[in-house]
DNA sequence: TTGAAAGCGCTAACAT
DNA sequence: ATGTTAGCGCTTTCAA
């Protein structure tokens, strides 16, 4: 009889004895089925929130077998805003199904994503939306097999055939570098992420595609590969302005990049072309011109979400590849007192 | 016999009889229960592998009556990176304790606010950590009283007693504007978010405070309060600057509104001073100077989250207000050519 | 060391 | 229109 101890909420049983009727009674008014007098009904609410009863949403999925009104998201960090916004996107649109969602980040870990992956799996889930980290994904077939669904957003799955949403990388590089060769650039020094990622293996594919379009040699030296950061980027492009017959112009592989960039070419009033893959909110305060290679990351999430929905809702047709474009744009502070 | 039929997952009883056993020594074998013979053991774990199983979270916290290892996050905008900072803290802190996350957003929105609160109640989450957008929080005392324990973020609650965490935000607006004053500043322009938030009304309140003991006369027509976005900001500073005897200076009371600012400060190439409450990433890119109240946002989103899991863990000490303190910081991108 | 029985809180399937 | 029984997948309790 320790006071300090929990109280039992109440159960379904404890509302029915309060109620004077039997627990399924109970159900069906706390489910609004059809098929209860009113009278007992109005007993029955009386004693939910008398006893302050809140149906125990686990042990009902549990039970009728179904949903358990969860979604998992698999990203690499919550903290960045790309993510973020996509988390955001994901979970107004879950809560339009009356659905929770559980956010993880793998931090571009294969292996931790695997074991988000199965966690998530545990707790049965209706639905994972994953950005994926590694390149082999065939551990979540026997899941899928077994009816799990999921959809792969910003990088395609491997190993597996899943629907995946994904922007037009190497089209929108391709674009962006066609845009400074029009400029008249002709050295252009290119940072960028790991190629272990998609998204960077595909925009500097785009790069080269348009430079060997426009008969211009590659040159390994104006290529910084495996750039995770801002400061790392700083220090690429400061290394390539440093060196001999240096780049008039930047292509940054990702926000990330982007912002690093702009901080070295500003600290050396470099008039050096700077394009980076990538829109972020500030870049209409950015204190120097650049163009960046834009596209809805809302749209981006959404498409996921609703193919997601639409595979629990009992779609079993076959995986859908979903691209979406990009778009050039020019930002920096300047346009502002145009 | 349809092929469409998601296959069933197999249960602990299917692997007990795969494996020749009964289900309780499976349970003991998947949760490393002692008293198991190796040699079964084996046999256990053989076809739980084969078979695919993996444990129901749901049934197995439904039975042992324990915690459902989830946490709830109510904010007001998970897009908000303010917000989405503190989600992936709160969700890596999670992660120690082999708990998910479940972030909702409320939007600011008090109704909203409490559906979500007692749709995660009905989850049985273990705990929640609530940024609260109403100001009557005496809706959640009956689930106080049995058992959710909540922290509160950022805001502190009303109507119940409960653990907080918040920052120091009189001092921290306090402390801008003495060093204002400091500068000769006397027509200082204010720009602040509705007065039903409390983080806006204890700003407003530091600002008063320091001007009141410098003897300056509180002049509203240089306070413009309900600004909830940037461009709504950039407007408030625009008319104050049009208007007659127009400030030498502007306090912005968060990171949007002072992004609002600064477009319209460097438009007009004003050169009053800026003192904005929040620090933000790209605050050193900014095309102007300005001085930021700072504070570890991080910091604030660890301490609330440890709080919640002492309280997990069973602690029942008296609920504690915790406070994190501000300092001023120069930003402002021509700090990097110096 | 192993297993049988009961039950967590709820609802499906069947009475009445 | 209401109630009874059984059982979702797991673990507790207790017996062997």
């Amino acid at each position: 009889m320790d006071k300090q101890d929990r109280p039992r909420r109440p159960t379904i049983s404890d509302v029915a004895a309060a109620a004077g009727v039997s627990p399924k009674t109970v159900s069906r008014v706390i489910n609004n089925e059809p098929g209860v007098r009113a009278e007992l009904a109005d007993q029955v609410l009386a004693a939910v929130s008398k006893l302050g009863f809140r149906r125990n949403t686990m042990a009902s999925s549990l039970r009728s077998g179904g949903q358990t009104a969860t979604i998992g998201l698999i990203i690499e960090d919550l903290a960045n805003p790309f993510y973020s916004t996509i988390a955001a996107t994901v979970a107004n649109i879950a809560r339009t199904h009356d659905t929770h969602l559980i956010t993880v980040s793998s931090e571009e870990n294969p292996e931790l994503e695997q074991r988000q992956f199965l966690q998530l799996c545990q707790r049965r889930v209706d639905g994972m939306i994953i950005v994926p980290a590694g390149s082999d994904h065939s551990y979540t077939r026997p899941e899928v097999e077994m009816g799990m669904r999921m959809v792969f957003l910003d990088r395609p799955p491997s190993g597996i055939l899943a629907d995946s949403v994904v922007i037009d990388n190497a089209a929108g590089a391709r674009a962006g570098i066609v845009d400074l060769l029009k400029d008249g650039h002709r050295r252009i020094g290119v940072v960028i992420d790991s190629p272990v990622i998609y998204t960077a293996r595909e925009r500097l594919a785009g790069v080269r595609s348009a430079l060997a379009e426009a008969g211009i040699p590659y040159d390994d030296a104006l290529v910084r590969v495996g750039v995770t950061n801002p400061d790392e980027a700083a220090h690429a492009v400061a290394t390539m302005l440093d060196g001999v017959d240096p780049p008039t112009a930047f292509f940054t592989g990702n926000n990330r990049s982007t912002i690093g960039a702009i901080q070295e070419l500003y600290r050396r009033d470099s008039d050096a072309a700077l394009l980076g893959f990538d829109d972020f909110e500030l870049a209409t305060l950015m204190p120097r011109p650049l163009t960046v290679i834009a596209y809805d990351v809302q749209e981006l999430g959404r498409a996921a979400t609703l193919r997601l929905f639409e595979r629990i809702g009992g779609d079993t047709s076959w995986p859908s590849e979903t691209v979406i474009p990009t778009h050039l744009v020019q930002r920096g502070v300047q346009l502002l007192k145009s």
